[in-house]
DNA sequence: AGATAGATACTACAGTTGTAGGATGAATGC
DNA sequence: GCATTCATCCTACAACTGTAGTATCTATCT
């Protein structure tokens, strides 16, 4: 189970809600990368083969996710990690800090789940 | 550039040493997927072409790699950034946090490292 | 009921990826 | 000098991905 980058716009917007019509959906993702109505159904419908997305045909908003965002995420941090890691999960974390701009409620956030590991 | 899984393979191979022969990479891989010299001569070529690999073709070890390993691990972890978490690293290394085991030292350089943020 | 509009289905097609077979060239062993 | 071996090249092909056209169906407006 693998993501395109695309797969991950669409059920993006999926998770922004309860279930959709082809319109909001291809509304939604015009934004984002500019696709015709016919590419978007042909994601959803493939997408639908691949279990990613449900389709209740009879509903008046037919389309929403089928996996959770929480699953998904899960999946590709654990494949950067392994990929790119070998799996080394403090290697990964160091660089993510090291490179990025943080506020400081957050690096206190992050501090206190670090104690909090603690024993 | 956006690197597939077998590609990473094929650099993690190329950035463990200087320059290899087409049999040494072969070798190497043959542990990690089984693949054929065929196949690992087409993704050498496939990879020359996209500005991943050198192939110095008159030299005994031809194959070496183009790119720098941090290089791509950055692209990595920002796709993975953006795509997933919105660009948002905080809640990234949250997450991985909560489901990591790592040693207690290493709980150590990591709140190090946002100790010396502060500031 | 005929026109219009949106939804869905079916089809297509080029590019990439994973995987490798067969032909050819070059070096090595005897 | 021929046989063997390894490297390299060229070719292939199915699956998947990105992208969308055309046709049909259905509801709605008038």
């Amino acid at each position: 189970m693998k993501l395109s980058e695309a797969e991950w716009a669409v059920l993006n917007i999926l998770w922004s809600g309860e279930s959709f019509s082809l319109k909001e959906v291809t509304t939604a993702l015009q934004d984002v990368n500019g696709w015709s109505k016919n590419t978007v159904l042909t994601y959803l419908t493939r997408m639908e083969k691949k279990g990613y997305v449900n389709i209740e045909r009879s509903q008046d908003k037919p389309y929403s996710a089928a996996v959770s965002k929480e699953f998904c995420a899960k999946n590709e941090r654990n494949e950067l990690l392994d990929k790119v890691y070998g799996g080394a999960t403090g290697d990964l974390i160091a660089a993510f800090l090291k490179e990025s701009t943080i506020s400081p409620e957050e690096k206190n956030r992050l501090k206190q789940m670090l104690d909090d590991m603690e024993v």
